[in-house]
RNA sequence: GGAGAGAUGGCCGAGUAGGCUUAAGGCGCUCGCCUGCUAAGUGAGUGUGGGGCGAAAGCUCUACCGAGGGUUCGAAUCCCUCUCUCUCCGCCA
């Protein structure tokens, strides 16, 4: 959600940045509803200050033992128009409030203007694409072949876009993740957090998911809960109407949970294998700082996640989003796309964003100076560090052998009991 | 699930037969003073959101005592509903 003094005074602003983001959104109620706001504040105001005022000395008058009741008749007047106005606002201000959580965020400056993702400039690519001298197979004939993903079982226990994986393919999931969350918390300094993977309504309104986005959550029927889509909700809502010191930021936190998403409206999208699932895990880093230190937050955090694909030897490339690419809530995002040699192409294993106060004003998430009084909001950044799912799949299908054997990356194999090749077993 | 107790500022903690409460007092914090340094002492200041005035510093009004309703001229205080925490009992991985 963006400041509403920022949105009054720039209109303009605001008119090219949905332009440009591709967006159709009508703002030309906002003026008369945020005037009528202030115009009923200001009357409901005075009539309060009369009403204080005068409460005052009907307590004096009583304390002298005087008569009031000529006074208290009329101040009855009074609060029946202050009651009538307060009945008035909540009505103007959902209104306004309403508009305003449509509004997504301002890109930062360094974003270039583009239409879709193909306008995505590309940062920087790491790691050599194997030349492979046979036709490289799909994760899914290879995990099969490896008894070790199995899909059609998974159908049968919860349907399509679930995924069953048992042995070495239990074992290696639990390596990844493990391997993500040591490195992150020892080598980068994030703090380990295990939170609910069930949250109420305040939380996904606090960093977006709601109201806008609600086709693409489960809901538990008959309770305020949804099933979490990434960790960043339960963790960014750690904070939430918390006012931090400035001496605790930044904060670093990295968060294993397995994530829940309908996918409405991307089906028969990645339809085969582990790419799309309803349910995946995913290590997620989640940041809260200064307003100053967001930029080059947002830089080490993708270094971060980077780090774990090199330590992994898969080959990945760096993309910044352009406005028409942009998510509602992000000023800027680098999606980083690790390489699948099957499909022959670069597809997004973690995207790490700075939301700058726009999360954080929703989410009443706040600091506090040394100096100068007041509060600020801090900025919010977070990354998949990484999509635990994704990475099996380009683990899968980088480190395939002719014989239908995966070797298993040096850095993963302290985690696999030291099993350095996945092969068909008896 | 049953019975009881509770929720007050950054923290602790008073305050409920409604009105001199502008939410006492303490801790912490900030800025002074004082003392070789530290500690102690001492003085002042110190919540959040919103509105208005102002170039600004600031001034001023208003709301906020878990959340939402209600009673009243007036609610931290009385009534109702809900949420959460604690104690005991029951059930349970």
């Amino acid at each position: 959600m963006l400041d509403l003094k920022f949105v009054r005074s720039n209109q303009d602003v605001i008119a090219r940045m949905l332009r440009q983001r591709g967006y159709d959104l009508d703002l030309s109620g906002f003026r008369s509803l945020d005037e009528k706001r202030r115009s009923i504040l200001a009357s409901l105001e005075e009539l309060r200050y009369q009403r204080n005022k005068v409460s005052d000395d009907i307590a004096a008058m009583k304390r002298r033992g005087e008569d009031a009741s000529s006074i208290i008749s009329e101040m009855k007047a009074v609060s029946k128009e202050i009651r009538a106005l307060e009945a008035e606002l909540p009505a103007v201000v959902d209104q306004l409030n309403e508009l305003l959580m449509h509004i997504p965020n301002v890109p930062h400056e360094s974003v270039v203007v583009g239409k879709n993702a193909d306008d995505n400039p590309v940062i920087r690519r790491w790691g050599e694409i194997r030349d492979f001298d046979f036709d490289p197979a799909s994760h899914w004939e290879i995990g099969e072949k490896l008894n070790i993903l199995d899909f059609s079982r998974a159908a049968k226990i919860a349907g399509s876009r679930f995924c069953l994986q048992s042995g070495i393919g239990a074992t290696i999931e639990r390596a990844l993740i493990n391997f993500m969350l040591d490195t992150h918390t020892k080598r980068h300094g994030y703090t380990e957090v295990l939170p609910p993977f069930l949250v109420n309504s305040e939380s996904m309104t606090g960093t977006g998911q709601l109201p806008k986005f609600r086709e693409d959550l489960f809901k538990v029927d008959g309770w305020d809960l949804f099933l979490i889509p990434t960790a960043e909700v339960p963790v960014t809502n750690i904070h939430r109407d918390e006012i931090l010191s400035i001496d605790e930021l930044p904060i670093k936190y990295v968060s294993y949970t397995p994530c829940f998403r309908s996918e409405a409206g991307s089906w028969g999208k990645d339809t085969r294998g582990l790419v799309r699932q309803h349910q995946f895990n995913k290590v997620e880093l989640v940041k809260f700082c200064c307003p100053e230190d967001s930029d080059q937050e947002l830089e080490s955090l993708t270094a971060d996640a980077e780090g774990i694909l090199q330590r992994l030897g898969l080959p990945y490339r760096v993309v910044s989003l352009c406005t028409g690419d942009l998510g509602f809530s992000a000023a800027k995002t680098y999606d980083i796309e690790v390489w699948l040699p099957e499909q022959q192409l670069f597809k997004e294993i973690s995207s790490c964003s700075n939301f700058t106060d726009f999360q954080a004003r929703r989410a009443n998430i706040r600091f506090r100076r040394k100096k100068g009084r007041g509060t600020e909001l801090v900025h919010t950044l977070n990354g998949s560090g990484l999509a635990v799912g994704r990475t099996l799949v380009a683990v899968l299908e980088n480190y395939q052998q002719p014989d239908g054997s995966v070797v298993i990356p040096e850095a993963l194999t302290p985690y696999m009991n030291g099993l350095s090749v996945i092969d068909r077993r008896e």
